[in-house]
DNA sequence: AGGAACACGTGACCC
DNA sequence: TGGGTCACGTGTTCC
């Protein structure tokens, strides 16, 4: 089929590259006789160091895909183990063959075939202006080779982090990374918003800044006994204090239920009533109930002025910071 | 180059296939003096529609690629703006370029050229046994145009869905996307035991389902103005009953702080103070605050028995228990 | 038998 | 000007 690419380069290209297409031409049409040339193919086609690869991938996924699975090219191990003499010539279509000379020292440290030595030795018989537009042509190869690999290599470790992969196909491996970059992307987008909308609850609501995030007592939680709630158990008391206080607001139409957990000081309870009382805030129902030997426990029911309105965070707000600034 | 394969192929091919190289050889021997063959080519090789995708992709990202972007073939567009004769000409080194009858006629619809017509009729001109080997390979020729450009739309896609993308490059894309998969894997499994986290602390703590996490109530809350609280503002109040009772339990060494916060019940302070007792814990001090007209607010200190141990998660469980079954 | 998938070599392009 | 990238057509294999 390139028969045509070729015959265009018969006027650009030098002669003797023709020579090499003439000799390659023989090569291929007296091959069932001649042994060793045969075996020189092989070792030239195959790009040495794939096999690794391609028996990687094989051996993860080779028993459960459908079809051939191989990213890589699926020829090389055949074409190493059992031979089939068909795909053995058909890998040799190429007219580089002869060609081989100085792209290919870059692969013979991780491959180690002899093969490359007499097909140097072969290239070498070739002049200098022969050697240069070979050696160029098949570093082209090689480059090309690598990219190809690379890419296939890339296209496995996406197949191997995503999951629930039926078809091992290149497309429905792109494909079904598509779908499932997009499902995480909604995925963390929903659980964002959600911890988001949780915190901000936390922190409006309840204004417990610490307790529900800090490590230190999500792991007395997950021990479960013996919890210190959240305002200094003994004496001290000072190491929680960043916690303190803990303010709740409900609405319900215009009553308004403020619960406050806080340091027990004194004073705290009708500086309470009054900043609260200073917010249009009627309050209908109170008490005060101390907890451990520190720790105040306000819980206050109130009426809200009738042309009044106040959201639940500025209600909170308000009265965190009077707190804060009072303690 | 590829002539050695087509040599390969004359023993096992059928003898119109030579014919037909043979043929395709001297079309191009002739190509320079024959017109409309050249506009053949130039037709028969571009895929239609590709310039399309072509375009699309180029124009969302040709201004800030620092190189050749486009994973479609860039000569497309070349090939149909201003023709570069070397492109055009190195754009046919295949042979089948007489080969166009029957395959195109799938593409024909999407572009509508009529020198896919010219050239089917030119394919008609031979005999049916040439015709179908023409039809096989260029539907082959197709198949894999449709293939390549399957995979580079889907290559596209997933660019398109990876955030900060430097270089547009298969490879880059590639490794790029798998990073991104990686991070985003990261991402899900830390903000699903965040939230697994919270919400168990909810749970145990606080047993307030669905007030934190049921969306009708966070949409008041973003709304942020007269929101009410879990428990039914006004007579019914029963649309909420299965957020409520909602426990809040705090140990402090043996001290222990218990806040309610159920439906108005008639004997319901009762029944809690009895189970309370039940668990151990003697009450020190209670509080019961009206909220609205059928919310009742129960707070209680209380001290457990010194020889008695008991998990914040049972309080909580078995009060819940005992309430929601005497609710 | 024929469609689908793959790796390959190749010419062109761009820095 | 070479190294890197691309799309292409082709041969081959598998179902």
């Amino acid at each position: 089929m390139e028969d045509v690419g070729f015959m265009r380069q018969w006027p650009t290209n030098s002669l003797d590259e023709i020579v090499n297409h003439h000799f390659s031409h023989q090569i291929f049409d007296v091959k069932p006789n001649i042994t060793e040339y045969s075996s020189h193919d092989t070792g030239i086609i195959n790009p040495p160091g794939k096999i690794l690869k391609t028996n990687t991938w094989n051996s993860s996924s080779n028993s459960s895909s459908p079809h051939q699975i191989s990213f890589s090219n699926s020829n090389c191990e055949t074409q190493f183990g059992t031979i089939k003499p068909k795909e053995e010539a058909a890998l040799s279509p190429s007219s580089n063959i002869t060609t081989l000379p100085s792209g290919v020292y870059d692969f013979q440290q991780s491959f180690g075939n002899q093969i490359y030595g007499f097909k140097a030795r072969q290239g070498s018989k070739k002049n200098s202006t022969n050697g240069t537009r070979f050696s160029s042509s098949q570093e082209h190869i090689m480059a090309e080779r690598k990219r190809r690999e690379k890419l296939s290599q890339r296209l496995i470790a996406l197949s191997a982090i995503v999951p629930g992969l039926k078809k091992m196909d290149k497309a429905s491996v792109l494909g079904d990374a598509i779908k499932y970059v997009k499902q995480l992307q909604e995925q963390v987008k929903t659980l964002e918003e959600q911890t988001t909308r949780t915190k901000s609850m936390e922190t409006v609501v309840y204004v417990r800044k610490c307790e529900l995030n800090s490590d230190h007592n999500l792991d007395n939680f997950s021990s479960e006994n013996n919890f210190s709630g959240g305002g200094g158990s003994g004496g001290g008391g000072s190491q929680y204090d960043e916690t303190l206080p803990e303010i709740e607001a409900r609405f319900c139409d215009k009553n308004v239920l403020i619960r406050i957990h806080c340091e027990k000081r004194k004073g705290v309870v009708e500086k309470t009533v009054a900043e609260v009382e200073k917010l249009h805030l009627s309050i209908v129902n109170s008490s005060a109930i101390t907890f451990g030997s520190s720790v105040l426990d306000i819980t206050i029911n109130a009426q809200m002025d009738e042309d009044f309105s106040l959201t639940m965070k500025d209600l909170v707000r308000n009265l965190h910071a009077a707190l804060k600034l009072f303690m």
